[in-house]
DNA sequence: TCCTAAATAGTAATGAATATCAGATAGTAA
DNA sequence: TTACTATCTGATATTCATTACTATTTAGGA
């Protein structure tokens, strides 16, 4: 399972599913059709109901399955990680976070250019502003150092917690 | 509620909890203190299970009910937020999201200040990197219009959702 | 000390996200 | 085309983080 990481037009997806060593569902194929025609960062409820329109059975399993399938294959991403619990935060000052994509873990960093950055005007004009954070996210070299490729179904395992 | 936001020494917790008009209990500094005294960013079973050693009897609720209420007065901050579901981005072009902490939506924009920036040393040693991206947190305009102070329990209403 | 709103403990409920498994399907080879 | 087989799907059950509920206790002012 190679990691593609082609923005694909949904024609081809199909090619790409395959390449990558599964099957170019009809499913599939929906799913990714109606994500990427939506500027929403839907959920996969949302992306479910859209699907069912045009799959009338398809099951909400199928629409959470896929959804992890092609984020492990890159080719979408997701705000917040499967599995990732709410983590709090004492630190008020001006700083950003390392995320390790497979055990969770986060580490603090900061930096003068990370530090320099303007909240665009186009934010202000969205909205209030509370905060404005850098956020890395991959694998931290202990996660790295293990077993190459993820063959977890969801991208965090929670099992080692912090401390 | 007056949103006091000084990062609080836990010396004077106990003002500010009454400045801000809620009630300074032994739970509500014992939490704080145990957030405080980590570098974890720990989710609140890690907190739960530190403040149990001095306070056998505390419960998991109040431990989230207190990191929620210190959220809201600004006292502490979270990685994700409370009722954020999962949301999928079929854009895999570098971009950047201004998240309303009130409704949950999320909205892209760009900035060549933003792609400008590049991975620090200190995340190249950390592992390996997969993506790099800003987040602002606030209130979109809609949301900052409706009643100011945001009184709910928690951050996200997840009522109205995407499309 | 007394009083009362606010907070807590204990527990139940919720709901997003996963797992299981029997049956269906895609892709291949003949 | 047909048959074959690993992979997928749909339906359902389950898990587990998070939130709600309620009777009881407590903080903090009178």
């Amino acid at each position: 399972m190679p990691p593609l990481k082609l923005p694909p037009d949904s024609l081809d997806l199909a090619q790409i599913l395959k390449a990558s060593g599964v099957k170019a569902t009809v499913q599939r194929l929906e799913i990714y059709r109606e994500l990427s025609g939506s500027m929403q960062h839907p959920d996969a409820e949302a992306i479910y109901r859209g699907v069912r329109r045009r799959i009338p059975t398809v099951s909400l399993d199928t629409v959470y399955r896929t959804l992890l399938l092609f984020l492990k294959l890159g080719l979408v991403s997701s705000l917040r990680l499967p599995h990732e619990r709410i983590r709090f935060d004492p630190n008020l000052t001006p700083h950003h976070h390392l995320v390790c994509t497979r055990c969770g873990r986060v580490q603090d960093f900061t930096h003068p250019d990370f530090d320099a950055l303007k909240v665009p005007e186009a934010a202000q004009s969205w909205g209030v502003i509370e905060k404005m954070q850098v956020e890395i996210r991959g694998q931290c070299e202990r996660c790295a150092r293990q077993t190459k490729p993820g063959r977890s179904r969801s991208l965090i395992q929670t099992k080692e917690e912090p401390k």
